[in-house]
DNA sequence: AAGGCTATGGACATGACTGTACAGAGCAAT
DNA sequence: ATTGCTCTGTACAGTCATGTCCATAGCCTT
């Protein structure tokens, strides 16, 4: 579905599959089927028979690439660990003049999938509910997605307290946005962004930063509507 | 486990149970166990199989009382529908004297697991993703959620969109914050309730406001720690 | 064209789960 | 004590999943 994550960064995982011949389905073919469905249906489907199903292709060719089932959900989490904290951190730590901006370049995740997945992060949620050792790494990657929001915070002059706060209202609430799956277009969001950021500064934006965001979802986000 | 939903609202769904003998699980007990393991586990290890091992019951017991799974997990999905949202909605939409008396009001949902119960939120939200039927109720509870918050910024002076953009950062933030299952210690969220209705309200609350908040939660939410 | 390696198909063993059929246990009222 | 009702256990059929074994198809090199 909308997984238009930059697979990119599964190479990572990736050993090169020598190009020889006979092949139906590679390696990647699996690992993306596998990583989609994750995403729109949770850790439950993603079942080896139901995708060599989709691929066209028998279980053993699934026993060829992975040593189990199980060896594939932890390629799944160490692409979601490579991918989903970085850019929000990034973002978090790039300097900015003003606080408004510096929310400003955190919203840009929210607005770009290529940034952040929000349904493959919901994804892992769910599964660490019942998954001791997923649980253990989502609490490591929030904590740090938090401390960087805060950190911007307080170099814009908020104290500790309220820099935690501001930056645990800033992520959870798009946690939570997420997690209703609304999918709004962007010209409605876009809309509000003065409100939301208003709203999580406690100051005004200027009509300047308004436009100025406007322009970069327009100029760099794929798709937005 | 956490699951100390008033088990009142379940009898809405239940028909008396004559006290007849012989009876090793009665009803209750099947629907009572489904819901606390669809609240900790999800829906998918909601099973017939599984629930009877735990009531120490063969699986005929199960379908005396229900005609199927599906009958059960129907059953499941209305006694959400009938306490979750009742109390946030009445809550929102009680008199009050400041919006941060407002936010207050709401807030007392987010302390006291009977009024919310997060947890059983989030199952349902999962469950969502994979069908149709449960998303169209889920997306119905969250509108009347928010709309109610929105009307009460409404009729402390906010305008529309400002209105609607705040209640969405209350509800959603809750949502967001109960989805990492943080666990903190009732002391500690207490310790950071002015920053959070300085956030949600763009007004600063009074040292009264505060003290009252923490009395409510001292006298009237059980195991508060 | 012959062998070698890679990837695949098919068969088999095993286990978890749902739903149905039916016999019978236990209590209540007659 | 007999009958009737409610609930439970055992047995069976059917589905869907994982993982293993082994034969072999197909390209690549020599």
């Amino acid at each position: 579905m909308s997984c238009v994550v930059s697979m990119a960064a599964l190479e990572t995982t990736i050993q090169r599959a020598g190009a020889t011949g006979n092949i139906k389905a590679t390696r990647e073919d699996w690992l993306k089927l596998a990583l989609e469905t994750l995403i729109s249906d949770g850790v439950e489907r993603v079942r080896v028979l139901t995708l060599g199903q989709k691929l066209d292709v028998s279980r053993s060719s699934f026993y060829w690439y992975f040593k189990s089932r199980q060896d594939l959900l932890d390629q799944l989490l160490d692409y979601w660990r490579q991918t989903n904290t970085k850019f929000i951190v990034e973002r978090a730590r790039r300097p900015s003049a003003t606080v408004i901006r510096g929310v400003m370049s955190i919203f840009e995740c929210w607005v770009d999938e290529r940034l952040f997945d929000p349904q493959l992060d919901f994804a892992i949620r769910a599964w660490a509910r019942r998954s001791p050792a997923i649980r253990r790494a989502l609490d490591e990657a929030d904590e740090e997605r938090v401390n960087a929001i805060r950190d911007m915070f307080m170099r814009h002059g908020y104290d500790e307290v309220d820099a935690f706060v501001r930056a645990r209202v800033l992520y959870f609430m798009q946690i939570g946005y997420y997690s209703l799956e609304l999918n709004e277009p962007m010209s409605s969001r876009l809309a509000q962004v003065a409100s939301y950021l208003r709203s999580f500064t406690g100051q005004e934006p200027s009509p300047q930063d308004v436009e100025d965001f406007s322009r970069y979802v327009e100029k760099t986000v794929p798709r937005s509507r």
